[in-house]
RNA sequence: GGUCCUAUAGUCCAACGGCUAAGAUAUCUCGUUUACACCGAGAAGACCAAGGUUCGAUUCCUUGUAGGACCACCA
């Protein structure tokens, strides 16, 4: 059996083998048993599993675990999500290769191939970690199922009028060439200059401060606070912009904050949203400085066609030569950019495609309060959410790899023309059209829409994808809602939540009935991240310690809590393994010719332990049912090495050694029973070893292919087993006498005398004297007297 | 700026308002016993601060301090 690393290594792979072999993660569809359904969110194709991944999908496998065999039939499918832009930059990366140059229909063959080859890399390790999803059930955010449920959705939603085209200003990265959600932007500190720039109002000069002075041929006008003494006199009249050399209205509003810059600001379309909003407010006209490439318009004049670096750099400079620049003080300051790519964001002005949820704010949040939130605390992230919300949900990507708009315009009249449902997936590009001719004005100009569906809108319909392949109506009644959503609390606010909305506008229903949300792995407190380079590599741990001692290590903290990565704690795990494989060497060394026989009448020492045992199925069970298997862990834990290891074997050592039939036999059946219990206890977090004890010492009685399909252990009502704690503590004290005078544990003692010695002699007394070395034991305080005492 | 989480031995963490504050790891001492030195026994070591509620607070409340996260703003 294992005893290093290599071992430890083999014993994976054989447990690897033999549940693939033997299905025994497999959905049954027809099965009887409650039905326990899990939505873990398929993680993002990028490079490997981190850290972070194996923490939080351990943790939602231990549940999964303990529900299997604790009377479920599990349904637990492992998606990836392998759609859109993530893909495509992970393609354009490794490939060296830029998705605009080249056709479309190439691209997409490139994302897929690749796709194809990484894919299997990718979920090994999942499988390596032990994760018991049932990988029949396998599904991809880009396949032909997923592009169907995805497309569908927004047929659907676009019949309940739940979506719309715009013309408005969209946040827009010039690099990836895309409108960007909400939720895609991040903030970023840069260096940038702050720059005092004069615009002349009548014959005076004021300064306007600003970091983007590119934008000036965009400003349609410049505010000051309301209160602001120093510029009341310019009410109504017009400020004349510098090199460009236009007037635009000078406004107050109480958005201008006093004390930033000059106190007056310049309001160009779109620098950022308090423009657009004023821009809105004051019905200002719009001016675009900057294209969707990220290049100055025609409006530039001299500037136009120069990326945007360049012509800040020109106008500057020009400003300067000019005159016109005051001052330029070099600042950092927060920009948004995209969190895709670092660039910044850019506002334009374009069509777009949005999903409507704004007006359901309050409803969210209702929606919201019916989950089962573990812990409790997380709802408060998808609160603010929802509150904070102030964009309805920019679902257009103009991209290429991704899943199609299921839809087509009529050039002549705009007309939306949806694709027929059963022509579904459909790529507009390619595909036949579902009619010969508009239907409102009867041309035949109809083109295509090209634009790509965004990732969020697909993978926001994880509970369809994962049930996709259950065509039985009465069985995804039940796998609908889902018992369980696993996750990290990062994903609150996209994933979850718009699951959530997807789910509500479709079927009218939350998606799941729990959530269960993890915390997030640190390095010396802080969150890891490539960015800061503090990123443990699971490969590499799982090489090291195994895959038990990284579960292992998983189960240590509790939901939703983050936790600090120490390797002395998978350390720790790595011992436990070795302690059980002992542990199982010694009891079976000694369970030679037990045939599973009971013996006539249980030893009371015997009787009491198993007691303690039930105690500890009780409260393991609890624990694991609400989500806490972190609790669960220590207790059996703690169980199995204290009190079975170092007590309960030391004190029926000799029994079993040297018991007369019917004394040892109780000890064996004892031990046989126990081990097994204690196993499966330990199942969940550690199913590897676990697996391997199993089947080589009980499979063949036990008759079940696994352990992990063997039924959770029973309990009944809890029975007094304080003697117990009673025998440790007598053992303990005679212990500690020992370790004082320097005698060796196993010395004998003359003479030892407690207050406990009437329940120890009428039920323990040979067990205990073969632990304790004691030769007599009388009444009396606390003493011990050793052969040398005499003297 | 808003919201949330956390604060306990060198380190990582646990504990219904009530006995000596648990465990892991590191440290020190002892032990080589027919599972295990990846072991056993023992020792030493901690409740962020100030108020409040209470017979009693590490635990509940308030404020502060420190760390972290999410969101918003950023001319």
């Amino acid at each position: 059996m294992a005893e290093n690393m290599t071992d430890i290594k083999s014993v994976e792979e054989k447990c690897k083998k033999l549940w693939e072999k033997e299905g025994v993660y497999r959905f049954n569809p027809k099965t009887k048993k409650k039905i326990y359904s899990i939505d873990t969110p398929p993680p993002t194709v990028s490079g490997r599993m981190h850290i972070g991944h194996a923490f939080s999908y351990s943790q939602s496998d231990f549940i999964a675990r303990f529900m299997r065999m604790n009377g479920n039939e599990v349904f637990y499918p492992f998606g990836t999500d392998d759609n859109g832009l993530p893909t495509e930059r992970l393609v354009e990366k490794s490939k060296g290769v830029k998705s605009k140059d080249m056709p479309r229909e190439e691209f997409i063959k490139m994302c897929m191939n690749f796709l194809k080859e990484e894919l299997p890399v990718f979920v090994q390790d999942w499988k390596n970690i032990g994760i018991s999803c049932d990988w029949n059930l396998r599904y991809s955010t880009i396949d032909d199922e997923s592009r169907k449920i995805s497309q569908w959705s927004f047929l659907d939603l676009y019949k309940k009028k739940r979506v719309y085209r715009k013309d408005a200003p969209a946040m827009w990265c010039p690099e990836c060439r895309t409108g960007v959600a909400q939720v895609e932007v991040q903030d970023k500190e840069i260096n940038s200059f702050f720059n005092d720039i004069i615009f002349k109002i009548g014959k005076e000069n004021v300064k306007v401060a600003t970091t983007r002075p590119e934008l000036l041929p965009a400003c349609v006008a410049v505010f000051y606070h309301p209160e602001d003494e120093r510029y009341k006199k310019y009410k109504g009249k017009n400020a004349r912009v510098p090199l460009f050399n236009f007037e635009v209205p000078v406004k107050e509003d109480k958005r201008v904050d006093r004390k930033k810059g000059t106190g007056i600001v310049m309001c160009c379309t779109f620098g950022d949203q308090t423009d657009m909003e004023w821009q809105k407010a004051y019905n200002l006209p719009i001016k675009m400085a900057i294209s969707a490439n990220g290049k100055m318009t025609s409006i530039a004049g001299k500037y136009s066609d120069k990326n945007i670096k360049e012509a800040r750099k020109e106008i500057i400079e020009d400003l300067k030569n000019a005159g016109l620049l005051t001052s330029s003080v070099p600042i950092k300051h927060f920009v948004n950019v995209h969190e895709r790519c670092g660039t910044e964001i850019e506002f334009v002005k374009s069509k777009q495609w949005f999903v409507k949820y704004l007006d359901l704010k309050s409803d969210l949040l209702k929606w919201g309060k019916e989950l089962n939130w573990h812990p409790e605390f997380m709802k408060h992230r998808y609160d603010n959410w929802v509150k904070g919300l102030q964009w309805d949900w920019l679902i257009s990507n103009q991209r290429y790899f991704g899943v199609p708009f299921p839809i087509w315009y009529c050039k002549d009249c705009d007309e939306v023309i949806l694709a027929k449902e059963n022509q579904l997936p459909v790529e507009p590009t390619m595909d036949k059209l579902p009619v010969s001719k508009c239907p409102k004005c009867n041309s035949k100009n109809i083109i295509p829409e090209t634009d790509v569906l965004n990732t969020w809108f697909t993978s926001s319909m994880s509970p369809q994808l994962a049930t996709r392949s259950v065509k039985d109506e009465s069985l995804k009644k039940k796998l609908f809602p889902m018992s369980l959503r696993p996750q990290a609390h990062e994903i609150i606010s996209f994933w979850l939540f718009n699951t959530m909305v997807k789910s509500r506008l479709h079927f009218g229903k939350n998606p799941w009935k729990d959530v269960a949300i993890s915390g997030f792995v640190t390095l010396k407190g802080e969150k890891m991240s490539k960015s800061k380079g503090n990123v443990i590599s699971p490969q590499e741990v799982l090489e090291k310690y195994g895959a038990d001692a990284l579960r292992y290590w998983a189960a240590s903290s509790k939901l939703g809590e983050d936790f600090d990565y120490q390797e002395k704690d998978l350390v720790t795990g790595k011992k436990l393994v070795t302690k059980l494989l002992n542990a199982s060497r010694f009891i079976f060394m000694n369970l030679d010719g037990y045939k599973g026989e009971k013996p006539k009448k249980l030893e009371p020492l015997d009787d009491l332990f198993l007691k303690r045992l039930n105690s500890i199925v009780k409260s393991s069970t609890e624990n694991f049912s609400s989500y806490e298997y972190s609790k669960a862990k220590s207790d059996i834990e703690n169980f199995f090495w204290k009190d079975f290891c170092d007590n309960y074997l030391e004190l029926i050592k000799k029994r079993i050694y040297k018991g007369e039939k019917d004394k040892k036999l109780s000890a064996q059946y004892t031990l046989h029973k126990s081990l097994l219990i204690i196993l499966k206890l330990f199942a969940p977090i550690i199913p590897f070893i676990t697996e391997e004890i199993y089947q080589e010492h009980y499979r063949k009685n036990e008759k079940i292919n696994s352990i992990h399909l063997t039924e959770w252990p029973e309990f009944e009502k809890e029975k007094d087993s304080s003697d117990f704690d009673l025998l440790i503590n007598n053992l303990s004290f005679i212990r500690q006498e020992k370790s004082k005078r320097h005698i060796p544990l196993n010395a004998p003692i003359k003479q030892f005398t407690t207050p406990d010695s009437k329940i120890i002699l009428k039920n323990y007394k040979e067990d205990f004297e073969s632990a304790s070395g004691a030769e007599s034991i009388n009444q009396g305080n606390f003493h011990t007297q050793f052969a040398e005492d005499n003297a």
